[in-house]
Formats: C-alpha cells, structure tokens, sequence
DNA sequence: CAAATATATAGTTAGATAGCTATATTGCTA
DNA sequence: TAGCAATATAGCTATCTAACTATATATTTG
C-alpha cells in the first residue's frame, strides 16, 4: 500500500521518525554536513556542492526546513540557512538516553 | 525518478543516512523504543504491541537488523531481539559533534 | 511422526519519493 | 522599468516503500 499507518503512534514518536526520516537520504545529509563545516550559512552554493539539479536541492531543503532541522532566512536575492541547535539537542538528549537504556539492558544479559 | 545517486557521496554518510532512514518510521522506532523499555529482548511480542500484521512487524525488523541497529538470535522457536550498544553510541556521538557544532555555528552569528 | 507455534518469504497493490525539465516568482541593479 | 540572478513551483516518470494475504520454513511438543 505504501499507506503508513501513523493513527496509532504518539505525536512524539512520529515527530522524531519524520526527523530521522528528514535525515536518512544521502543528499540531506550531506547538506546539513555542509552547512554545519562552514562558518556562514550557505544558500545555493549546495547546488555546486551536490550531484543534483537546482530544484532537486531546493526541494530537499524544503523537507529539512519542513521538520525543523534548519531554518532559513531571506537575505537579499538569496537565502540563508542553518542547521537549528533545537533539534540538535532534542536528538542528542534522545540518542543519549537510547544509549544509557541499551547499556542497561545488555547488562542484564539479553544475549 | 526515485533514484538515489549514491555513488557521489562517502561510504560512511551513506551509511548513516542508512541508520537514519532506518528510524525514520513510526513503526520502526516504536519497536526500537519497545524494546528498550522490556528488560528482556522481546520476539513476535511486537506484533501485538503494533498495529500491524505478523509480516509488516517481521519486514520491519529485517530493515533495523540491516542497517546493525538491532541484533537477534534465535531462542527456541521465537527470536530474541535487542538493540545494538554500538549503533546507539555511534549515533550519540556523530548527534554530539553535530550539537556542537551547530553551537559554534550560530556564536559565529549566522542570523 | 504429526500437530502446533513462530517467523520468514512470495507476490501484489496503493501510494510516496527522488530525480528531471520547464516555468514562475521574487529581489537586485543598471 | 527592463533585465538578470536566485529560489521555488508545476508537472512528469521511474523506482521504492509499506501494507496486505497466502504460503513456506523451521522448531517444539504430544
């Protein structure tokens, strides 16, 4: 079907999935990689960066921007973006404590 | 077209762009999220935590053992699952470097 | 060995995704 | 105001994904 069935899950869950989702594609990755390396924030110069057409990274962006993962801003005829430290730290917070759960649970032995 | 162009970018972002795309569903993080909450790696207990059927929850797990973020081994007739220590750390970290740096960014005034 | 249980695989289908080209929009500059 | 530059939108197509039902493959247990 193609159809996920997101009814049935938290609010919560499924913000961080479509996080998750917005960063598992190699194109958005790359980009947040890219805006994260340089000390301004870059517009288009990710187009020159990427294999891709201009449309295609503009989109990309979009989907990024769309759950909170960077924001952008008008500057001139361009735009500025960068990555939010707000979901950074929300995805760090939640990683740590994956982390912390897993390593109690191995210690009591579910191998 | 709905093909990556994933020859363009380095082995290692393709292989957490994987882990990413791999939590990046409802479903997905909720069993991941299960069974870290059970003190012991739950099998097909999932399929009654989900809403779905019995292949949907086995396919889901298949896609999570790929990319190594959870481990199972068979115990009788069920399967023990349970959440790999090595993957949570990896991504709490690569999740803390990228929190810094998103720190560093905006002191720089990227507004 | 037969029945039951647990998980996986096959095959199908609706819908989502990722890419492109072409075009529209918006803001600067001459 | 006309033209240029940067980004976004529209529309298309191939491929991927998520779900299902039906069936196969183990692995206990009677």
């Amino acid at each position: 079907m193609g159809l996920t069935k997101t009814e049935h899950y938290p609010p919560t869950l499924l913000q961080r999935a479509d996080v998750f989702k917005a960063l598992g594609h190699p194109a958005r990755l790359a980009i947040v990689e890219h805006l994260l390396a340089q000390d301004r924030c870059i517009a288009g110069d990710l187009v020159h960066e990427l294999p891709l057409a201009q449309p295609t990274v503009s989109r990309h962006l979009r989907i990024l921007q769309s759950v909170g993962f960077i924001v952008g801003d008008i500057a001139g005829q361009s735009i500025c973006y960068w990555v939010n430290p707000e979901l950074t730290e929300m995805l760090r917070n939640y990683l740590h404590h994956m982390h912390e759960k897993t390593l109690a649970c191995s210690q009591k032995g579910c191998v």
